[in-house]
DNA sequence: GTGGTCTAGACCACA
DNA sequence: GTGGTCTAGACCACC
């Protein structure tokens, strides 16, 4: 169960999402087997079709393999699962520099801006 | 006419997007004008329906006056305008934040990354 | 309506090979719109899903795109189309040669039963 | 051990397929008597279902009989043995020549195409 | 009108 | 048991 969807992004991305960070953040491990589509279904509450289609999105990035009549499995080319880090590492990054830079900020005002949000929430977790 | 749009995201969430960040940036002056639904639309090469769906837009989100009769006009209420830029930058701060965390990097793995990136940008430019 | 499905591989893939085809025939021109969904689904008896799937599969090959609200229409950009049918070609001889010297066939054995077979179909035709 | 399997089509098949072959070009003789289904499942690194399964298609095509309690062995009968080379022969060739036809290529493109590949193959191996 | 997502539930092939 | 395909039909966002 756990975890509830935004309902403004498809389920099979926000479902992406998750699996491929925890993936990423080594949550899980290289080689490991993911739940079965059924129980990943019944543990979301979601429709079997949309894991499906959710581990089909990872397969296609490469991150997981199907085997059949096995399971659902993270991949064990680690290359590719670093390539991935970076490719979403630097994605983020330069998505934010240039809509901080549409807005009309200069990189000190963006910078100024991250880290006094950071100390914000630095501060909050003191308290 | 004048640029392209990126199909995996709606036309009329990029318009919105471009005509905020040039009024933010003050590229549209304050109770300045925009062009009309038809026009932005022959000009953009979009549906009308879009462009119109586009000024709705900017109309709740309150940086926009549609007045009858006589058309759309930036609105004049500096507080609006300054509330959307910081609310704005807020959320870009923040969304970029929690996406790195998500994946699992630190803080200052974070900076890092972001200032190596700037670093990149600004030597590619010094080219 | 018109042609039937093998029940031995998933219609999805049998309608891609088909649409494929024709593409890189030329038959369907670059830019062309391709049926909706939903007429190709009535078209082909089958449900629209399946063909949902199938026109998916062939954005992912590149040479088709959807756009929203619009339709689906092929790429206008023919290096890709061009990429495609030669990958597809050089796979098709590269499996055939394989798969003949996997049996135990010569060069030469493999040439002249092409051609014999070539003779064959000629044969017939001139009936 | 030996040789991996592609995760593409099912293992049973590709068994199948190496198997056939070995017997196809007499790697294995008549009336030979093929490894028992457990051997043969740790040496591929396979279920052993799926060896059953590969045996059975492979009596089902009568190129290989099961004898109860002592094993499987190769036919001994050749008219079999030569049939199913001259089918499988037929099949590939014919399978070939209509796709490539599918793709729009005439007969001379075909043969080119053929040809150049021969001769690719032949100069890396030269090498 | 277009394509996109999701559900419920059936049936199949594979290991 | 696993994943894969397909259907029927609902609802939505976009143009």
């Amino acid at each position: 169960m756990a975890e509830t969807f935004n309902p403004s992004t498809p389920i099979y991305l926000q479902l992406c999402e998750r699996i491929k960070n925890r993936i990423i953040r080594g949550e899980i491990g290289i080689g490991e087997r993911l739940p079965s589509v059924r129980d990943l279904a019944i543990d979301s509450g979601v429709n079997p079709n949309t894991v499906q289609r959710t581990y089909r999105e990872l397969e296609e990035m490469g991150i997981v393999e199907k085997r059949r009549g096995q399971g659902t499995y993270v991949t064990e080319n680690t290359t590719i699962l670093d390539r991935v880090r970076d490719e979403l590492k630097e994605a983020h990054i330069k998505a934010f520099v240039h809509e901080m830079r549409e807005m009309g900020y200069s990189v000190s005002e963006m910078l100024d801006g991250l880290n006094q949000y950071l100390e914000n929430i630095r501060r909050e977790r003191d308290e």
